[in-house]
DNA sequence: TTTTGACCATTCAAATAAAAAAGTCAAAAA
DNA sequence: TTTTTGACTTTTTTATTTGAATGGTCAAAA
């Protein structure tokens, strides 16, 4: 009997080989085959690791995203200027969505997969927890005093949503792989429009 | 010899059928031969009036968008006050966005129509148009000492650009046909952003 | 327990055929 | 002369087929 230890560092391994080739070229573009020639395995394989393509896929998903949660929770914690640290959140948004953007784990792109009722709702869970992180931060910015007396959960929600609007302006001059430029041109224009809305939402005393 | 200005007037009937077609299923669904059909006449007649189903969309969109821009102008030199006006252009955009929804005349999912060279200039044109209009009204909010001392440029592309971002993410959860909810809301939402980045370009004395 | 070659079933994409729509023209009607 | 039309051609779109690629299985070996 072989250890848990190192089926799950099997598993880690198949992960990252996974990851390699859906961040390059998307999920629909890489095969099964192609994972496991990577790694030197047989498909049947990579198969008694993960039951099928879609929980692969998953579980990619998962590993990124609890990365980016993470990230987010880092920058917050080591934070003390809560509106700067706010912008800086958007600039981590950016690097994931440059970083990870063959995925097309935010869109709906991945016609197929987001069929699947796990993937669903686990973005919807990331979506969830990203939003309590934002909220956190802004709620401890009305407990400061720096921000007005708003409704911290419909502002955050608001605030996220401008964002998200901004990041589908990239994808609506939908080159099939959208320039450099386009990505950066977005994240100025969130963090532009981010620091007018704080503005908006700050105390004038 | 028949008159010019009957000849208009028919062209007129032709424009007011093909929008009736075009607004309630898309241009792309509707053949030349229903529009013609509605109107009690033959194709090659619609033919002679226009010489092709682009040249009579690209006269359609210039009725609309004409009629677009001119409900702006109306707000704009009915109101006295810039940051009211700003909020009542939002409300047009969305009665005409609801209204002309189904020619998908804004994103780019008229594919093959937006190709046309003609069509994708009379756009922008439009948005120009619309952009100058709009910059014009947050210049004199600078003037009146409303707003405070910012690009009046940028900071008018960077409201647009969130206007458009917001209307987006109706068309991110594609239903195929958008319920009328998600119109409101999206006017909503909106609508308190356009407030809170009104708020932050506030002159606070 | 982990790994694989050989295999099946399903899905996808290229090719093709069929249908529909755009667009033309010569001639008639106004 | 301007406007209108029936009959026709060409182009584009859609449906169908078919062959290859891919996801997924299994019995057997390591």
């Amino acid at each position: 009997m072989n250890s848990k230890i190192e089926t799950d560092s099997k598993r880690e391994l198949i992960l990252e080989g996974a990851i390699r080739r859906f961040s390059h070229f998307s999920i629909q573009k890489t095969t099964m085959n192609e994972i496991a020639d990577d790694l030197s395995m047989s498909k049947p394989n990579l198969y008694y690791y993960f039951p099928d393509k879609t929980s692969l896929v998953i579980a990619v998903a998962e590993k990124i995203t609890d990365e980016y949660l993470a990230a987010i929770d880092e920058e917050f914690t080591n934070s003390d200027a809560v509106d700067e640290s706010l912008l800086k959140v958007i600039i981590i948004r950016n690097v994931f969505f440059k970083k990870y953007y063959m995925l097309h784990i935010n869109d709906g792109q991945t016609e197929a997969l987001f069929k699947d009722e796990n993937l669903r709702s686990l973005m919807a869970g990331v979506k969830e927890k990203e939003l309590a992180l934002i909220a956190a931060q802004i709620r401890e910015g009305k407990r400061q005093n720096l921000f007005k007396t708003i409704d911290v959960e419909k502002t955050t929600a608001l605030f996220m949503d401008m964002l998200t609007g901004l990041q589908l302006c990239i994808g609506a001059m939908k080159s099939p792989v959208p320039a450099a430029e386009a990505f950066d041109e977005t994240l100025h224009k969130q963090l532009e429009v981010a620091r007018i809305f704080l503005d908006g939402i700050r105390r004038n005393d």
